[in-house]
DNA sequence: GCCGTTTTCGGCCCGACTGTTTTCAGTCG
């Protein structure tokens, strides 16, 4: 059993304790642990209880539930509470402004336990007159309902940026305030954002927030104070706007930036020390009024007077960067401008759409040192993959740019499909003349765990084999990745010295951070590839970058920082 | 349910906004 699946099993039990009215602290403690074992980089199953125990936010009690859920996919506890509960009361929570406790009165009132029987019940003006429940309430949830069939999934990262840069470019041209900034998942870097939190520095007096909800992008607003506003744009994505005085700046930052449990953590590391935190500045914990701030300008100010040095977005999500920040050992996180190239991409010679030259040509303008240029290999047939003799007279196409496009090393990479006994789609002889030779599974991806998994060790093990591209053949929008030992790949390929990518097309990014920065800890070498199919998508290499950041690796860790002669060695090695 | 440089019991992060209420519970982030 995965680690993210008993963390998903672990939160569906605290949102059942939350509707059985449990100790908020039961709640948030289960809540926490599922957060950890999602996050935890190593696999948990079969580590022995003892073990367990000793990551920060599982005891006794949930060591025991991992325990249980190795052996039966699920633990007792959590079987009974579904009992209690029917799963379309879960999916009521889901409505804006319905929480565990008025779902609670519904379903034991008017034994409402969907989505249907609650817009029926609300249209009917029967919610109404229910303890705490008004007729605003009522009209709020009706409109909570429709939304929540209507809205978007989660958003992919890249989106989620485009959409947060116009609404930030249009609120500065329309009030001229400079000070915002988009904060929450998206400043961390998350492969998905659920919202868009904006940050804004204001004197006080200033109307910054209802500039905002006037903004085109806005198409609804669900609330708005002095300070904060929440709103839909017409994206369809859920934005929450929030005003601070410049000297608040840094701490309101932290603050709604998060995540959550970062900041939760950083709170509890706050008073252990004997002050409070929150988004105006840090103040003496004995100063009961709040009235004079520590610190709060700048993030670094207030990491700095907590102990700590300053924290990259990308490591906040509690898992050990506190601590290392505590004994000033955060790594120095790679950054897009140390890549000096990209080893995964295509022209048009299969599913791209520029030729060599134009991709060669793209990649100088980055600055960029060297370049493997690619295409899909013969079998990949809707891709239009090249057989042999394609391959080589593209060979000689490259070596053609080479001569126009001078001052950056080209090499012919190709991304040759792994078939489905685990052989490489060209003969031996064939790979030789490539100088990247990169493997990916493009087909039969219905197979069983230990055939997926013993076809791609055997790609991670050929000689000529260099990488292995997006290793789980996940599709955030809508593919789950086929079955895989991910663990195991990583281990082989720490030991055979075959890199693993991370893949920066928005919907792929695969491997994971989790999984890149287990990689690390195992050994294995990563590269981080665009996988661009024109030469508008060498951008992606910055998508590629943010999730080895989220990974904690630095340049070191990174093979696309190192020289041409470098990368060459390596390749040849 | 977790945790401990005051503690193995008794705590557990912090504030804004809304709507239903006459002072605050519920929800959200």
């Amino acid at each position: 059993m995965t680690n993210s699946r008993m963390g998903e099993l672990l939160g569906e039990m605290s949102v059942l304790l939350e509707l059985d009215g449990a100790n908020p602290f039961r709640v948030r403690a289960y809540q926490r642990a599922g957060q950890v074992v999602t996050g935890h980089p190593a696999p948990l199953s079969g580590v022995p209880v003892e073990k367990l125990t000793e990551i920060p936010g599982i005891g006794k009690g949930i060591a025991a539930h991992v325990a249980e859920m190795e052996v039966s996919g699920t633990f007792q506890e959590l079987e009974e509470m579904r009992k209690k509960f029917p799963p379309g009361l879960l999916a009521m929570l889901k409505v804006q402004g319905l929480g565990p406790k008025r779902a609670k009165t519904l379903f034991d009132t008017l034994k409402i336990d969907s989505l249907d029987k609650l817009k029926a019940a609300a249209q009917e003006g029967r919610l109404r007159g229910l303890p705490g429940f008004g007729e605003k309430t009522e009209a709020n949830i009706l409109e909570g309902v429709a939304f929540a069939a209507t809205a978007s999934e989660r958003v992919l990262h890249w989106a989620a940026r485009q959409a947060a840069l116009e609404v930030c470019a249009a609120f500065t041209r329309k009030t001229g305030l400079k000070d915002v900034c988009p904060a929450g998942s998206l400043r961390r870097g998350k492969e998905t954002v659920g919202d868009l939190d904006f940050l804004c520095s204001a004197k006080a007096g200033t109307s910054a927030v209802e500039a905002f909800i006037k903004l085109p992008q806005v198409s609804k607003v669900l609330s708005s104070g002095s300070t904060k506003a929440s709103v839909i744009l017409e994206a369809g994505i859920q934005a929450d706007f929030r005003v601070v005085p410049p000297e608040s700046w840094g701490a309101a930052l932290v603050y709604f930036t998060g995540s959550k449990d970062h900041g939760v953590a950083l709170r509890e590391h706050a008073l252990r020390l004997g002050y409070s935190v929150n988004e105006y500045g840090v103040f003496r914990a004995s100063d009961k009024e709040r009235r004079k701030p520590l610190a709060g300008r700048t993030e670094e100010e207030v990491y700095a007077r907590l102990g700590l040095s300053w924290i990259p977005p990308e490591l906040r999500e509690n898992r050990g960067e506190l601590e290392a920040a505590a004994k000033g050992k955060l790594p120095k996180l790679v950054e897009l401008s140390d890549i000096r190239g990209d080893f995964h991409n295509h022209s048009k010679h299969s599913d791209g759409e520029a030729s060599l030259l134009e991709m060669a040509q793209a990649a100088k303008d980055l600055g960029w040192e060297w370049v493997g240029l690619g295409d899909h290999s013969r079998s990949v047939t809707v891709a239009h993959g090249l057989d042999e003799a394609r391959l080589k007279a593209t060979l000689k196409e490259l070596a053609a740019a080479a001569k126009k496009v001078t001052g950056i090393r080209l090499m012919r990479s190709m991304e040759v499909d792994i078939l489905k006994d685990g052989s490489m789609d060209y003969p031996d002889e064939v790979l030789s003349e490539l100088d990247v030779v990169i493997g990916a599974v493009h087909s039969a991806f219905k197979m069983d765990e230990p055939s997926m998994t013993e076809r791609v060790l055997k790609a991670v093990r050929h000689p000529k084999v260099h990488i292995i591209a997006h290793p789980s053949g996940r599709l955030l929008s809508g593919r789950g990745g086929y079955k895989l030992d991910t663990e195991a790949v990583m281990r082989e390929a720490a030991r055979c010295g075959t890199a693993l990518e991370i893949n920066g097309q928005p919907d792929r990014q695969d491997i994971t951070d989790v999984q890149a920065r287990r990689a690390k800890e195992l050994g294995a070498a990563v590269a981080l590839n665009t996988d661009a199919h024109a030469p508008g998508e060498f951008c992606y290499m910055e998508m590629a970058v943010t999730v080895a950041r989220r990974a904690w690796l630095t340049k070191d860790d990174v093979l696309n920082c190192r020289t041409a002669k470098q990368v060459e060695a390596w390749l040849r090695s």
